[in-house]
DNA sequence: CCGAGGATTATCT
DNA sequence: GATAATCCTCGGA
């Protein structure tokens, strides 16, 4: 007899919403990755960025599918990991119906569980640099392309669980982060959510409100 | 504290 | 050949 029911992975239906709106209720959940010697690190997600349809010029899914972001037209709840700058990984999630081509990028967590192996893995780092960016978090959670398209809704290596509820009072949202020179309106629409005040937001994003 | 520039490589034009 | 959904270090104030 369980006193509190388990938190289960976040399902394939709930991932099928549109990717803004999955941006907005990640906040708060827990994304939870169990390294492959059973360590296991999760973090509530802090901050996060919608990448929605052909028209979004700031997407990976703007031109044609290619092998690099055919991930985004596949099915809901599957991991999208690519390589940015040729150094850093960046964690996504797929949203919306399969062969619609959208994502939703993991920017922050606050760290929760196993916070000393995350420290391992990002030596003399101070703890609100641990997981306060999208390269960061992949490196705190050994999230790598050996994940790309792995299925976040079994509950295996790598999912989100609802955790807290965040209150659209506590809710900001702004412009995506590192779009470079991607035209209006997609340069400034406010496609970035994020937890007001937590000090691990991403520091690039500007932590105001 | 802040801004500039380098690292490093898969991927696409 | 250019670019990239970033991070870190360094130099200057």
């Amino acid at each position: 007899m369980s006193l509190q029911l388990q938190a289960q992975p976040l399902t394939a239906e709930f991932y099928s919403q549109p990717a803004t709106t999955v941006a907005r209720k990640l906040l708060g959940a827990r994304l939870v990755r169990v390294l492959p010697d059973g360590t296991r690190l999760s973090g509530r997600i802090v901050e996060t960025e919608a990448y929605s349809g052909i028209d979004d010029l700031a997407s990976h899914g703007r031109h044609r599918r290619t092998p690099r972001n055919a991930p985004m037209w596949g099915a809901p709840g599957r991991a999208y990991v690519y390589l940015s700058r040729g150094l850093y990984w960046m964690l996504n999630v797929v949203a919306e119906p399969q062969d619609q081509p959208a994502a939703v990028l993991i920017r922050a967590l606050d760290p929760l569980e196993g916070i000393d192996v995350m420290q391992r893995h990002r030596p003399d780092r101070k703890l609100a640099e641990l997981t306060s960016g999208p390269a960061r978090l992949a490196l705190a959670l050994s999230v790598t392309g050996a994940l790309n398209t792995a299925d976040m809704t079994q509950g295996a290596e790598l999912w989100i669980e609802p955790d807290q509820t965040i209150p659209d009072s506590q809710v900001r949202t702004g412009p995506r982060i590192g779009l470079g020179k991607t035209p209006e309106p997609w340069l400034s629409m406010p496609w970035r959510w994020w937890v007001g005040g937590n000090p691990y937001v991403s520091a690039r994003s500007g932590k105001r409100g």
